[in-house]
RNA sequence: GGCGCUGUAGCCAAGUGGUCUAAGGCGAAGGUCUGCAAAACCUUUAUUCGUCGGUUCGAAUCCGACCGGCGCCUCCA
């Protein structure tokens, strides 16, 4: 049974999903201004990590991740690089494509953007003009907070408390400081759309009630997002949406912990910013989910170098175990014994864990314990049997490969660049072999040595001698 | 001020009433294997869970106070 901790009851909770085995999920996606960060990455890559398990469990999930691509940033920077806004916007999409496909998130089923829902976002605020939640002012049209009783109910903000707060700007349009924008008065040269209330564009909490009641029907499953957005972002959807469709809007609320930088929030300003970009030119796409996974979701999340290399290391001997069983002299001979093993131990383990409100850190433990436990039964039994390689492989590949997206078969073998480096690599471990044989270990170790500064390392063993090529 | 998160070994981190004399990863030390390495395995590395009280037969886990860190309340994953 999976429980799911639930921001709107700050309570774990059984998951139920309103239509099994179908899941509507919706995570936020990004504002399409510049690289995401790191940050933006630990949000994609969980909800990415939550997606593969509820379809691991035999969910059908229909995975919705909009694109923010009218914002006032984009506009600033549409000005700054002297570009049309859609052209900044669209070259933020393709690099977003890139570097989610880089961290091997899966793709969501639908993207869908804010400038192809203008329709749906204008019917939306009309409605709630007709329900009295929406007032219009010269082409500005605000929420009106005070008609939505339920204001809060998901950050637990109250709305006398907030109005008390000197930190809200005053706008003289508004009839009350919380009252929010939803669809704002064109300014010359900026992007605009026609409406009702005349030329402008939509405020940025109405796209996503919008965009998810259109993909995902006016009750869904699950809407994820990164802490910050529960307020107010994700307290005005529900505002917005529940006013307009008088149904509950989402049933699980799930919030990503902040990554931090020397315990502090990672912001431009402060200078510790990095994009995922820059990270995945130093580190491999596993190495950074590893070091994400290895914490819980919800928790804080320092940001180190050290961090990544420790989870680097770690993952390292997953890897090795995974080239080991790929090896084509151990998976596809024939015969042999299949010692005893319970695989079904462990993979109870690792369901148990990510069960529990996806206990990443956890699920990663029993990998862990799995790969030593393999590791000391291929050590002690020569001559295994075919059956348990393919099995240790079936366990990896449903929970290091299909879950947690932090090793991948497919590379082991697409890693060798080509016959003849191979057919080279093999002459020289014959060579030295031979040099071996007769006891000319100078010769051997210059050979040994010689390779690894090519990055390639030799493993001897009783029979054989095996290598493995280092990339970073 | 309000709301929320958080304090577990050298570092990262799970565990939230008994199976905890506390998982897993990194690091460190010793060992097995090896010509030497590498890989792998084994052993050691927190009698203790921010501090002080309380509840309980029993607490890292519940309650209270205190100390510290972070975030949100304004755009932000």
């Amino acid at each position: 049974m999976l429980s799911i901790y639930n921001t709107l009851t700050k309570r774990k909770e059984e998951f139920r999903p309103i239509n099994p085995p179908f899941v509507n999920m919706y995570v936020c996606g990004p504002t399409v201004y510049d690289y995401f960060h790191i940050g933006n990455a630990r949000s994609f890559i969980m909800a990415d990590v939550i997606r593969r398990y509820l379809e691991l469990k035999g969910y059908r999930v229909k995975y919705v991740m909009n694109l923010t691509d009218v914002d006032d940033k984009i506009i600033k920077k549409s000005i700054q690089e002297n570009k049309e806004a859609k052209v900044v916007s669209e070259n933020y999409i393709d690099a977003f494509f890139e570097d989610i496909k880089k961290l091997k998130i899966k793709q969501a089923d639908i993207y869908p953007k804010a400038t192809e829902h203008m329709e749906d976002i204008v019917k939306l605020i009309e409605e709630l003009e007709e329900k009295h939640f929406a007032y219009n002012v010269g082409g500005n049209v605000f929420y009106d907070v005070s008609k939505f009783k339920d204001y809060g109910k998901l950050s637990g903000k109250k709305i006398d408390e907030l109005e008390s707060g000197s930190r809200i700007e005053i706008n003289e349009e508004k009839n009350n400081p919380l009252d929010f924008s939803l669809w704002k008065k064109a300014k010359p040269g900026e992007p605009s759309w026609n409406s009702p209330w005349g030329e402008g564009r939509p405020g940025w909490h109405i796209e996503c009630s919008a965009m998810s009641c259109k993909h995902l029907g006016k009750t869904f499953d699950i809407h994820a997002g990164g802490n910050d957005l529960i307020f107010p972002h994700h307290e005005n959807e529900i505002a917005q949406s529940e006013a307009a469709n008088g149904k509950k809007f989402v049933n699980y609320w799930i919030h990503f912990g902040f990554l931090n930088i020397n315990d502090e929030k990672m912001s431009k300003s402060l200078g510790n910013f990095f994009t995922a970009r820059d990270i995945l030119k130093k580190y491999s796409a596993e190495a950074i989910r590893m070091s994400f996974i290895q914490t819980h979701y919800a928790g804080p999340l320092n940001f180190s170098e050290e961090l990544l290399s420790s989870s680097g290391k770690g993952l390292e001997k997953l890897k090795n175990l995974a080239s080991k069983i790929s090896e084509g002299s151990v998976i596809n001979k024939e015969g042999g014994i299949t010692p005893a093993f319970e695989f079904k131990r462990y993979e109870d383990n690792f369901t148990s864990a990510m069960d529990d409100d996806f206990n990443s850190p956890q699920a990663a433990a029993v990998i862990f314990d799995f790969v030593r436990d393999v590791n000391k039964t291929i050590a002690e039994n020569n001559n295994i049997s075919n059956e348990f390689f393919l099995q240790v492989k079936g366990f990896l590949e449903k929970t290091a490969v299909g879950v947690l997206g932090i090793l991948d078969f497919s590379e082991e073998k697409t890693s060798s660049s080509g016959e003849l480096e191979n057919s080279l690599i093999d002459f020289l471990i014959n060579l030295r072999i031979e040099a071996k044989k007769e006891k000319n270990f100078l010769l051997s170790d210059k050979i040994r040595d010689g390779l690894k500064e090519l990055g390639i390392t030799l493993q001897d063993s009783k029979d054989k001698t095996s290598y493995k090529k280092i990339s970073t």
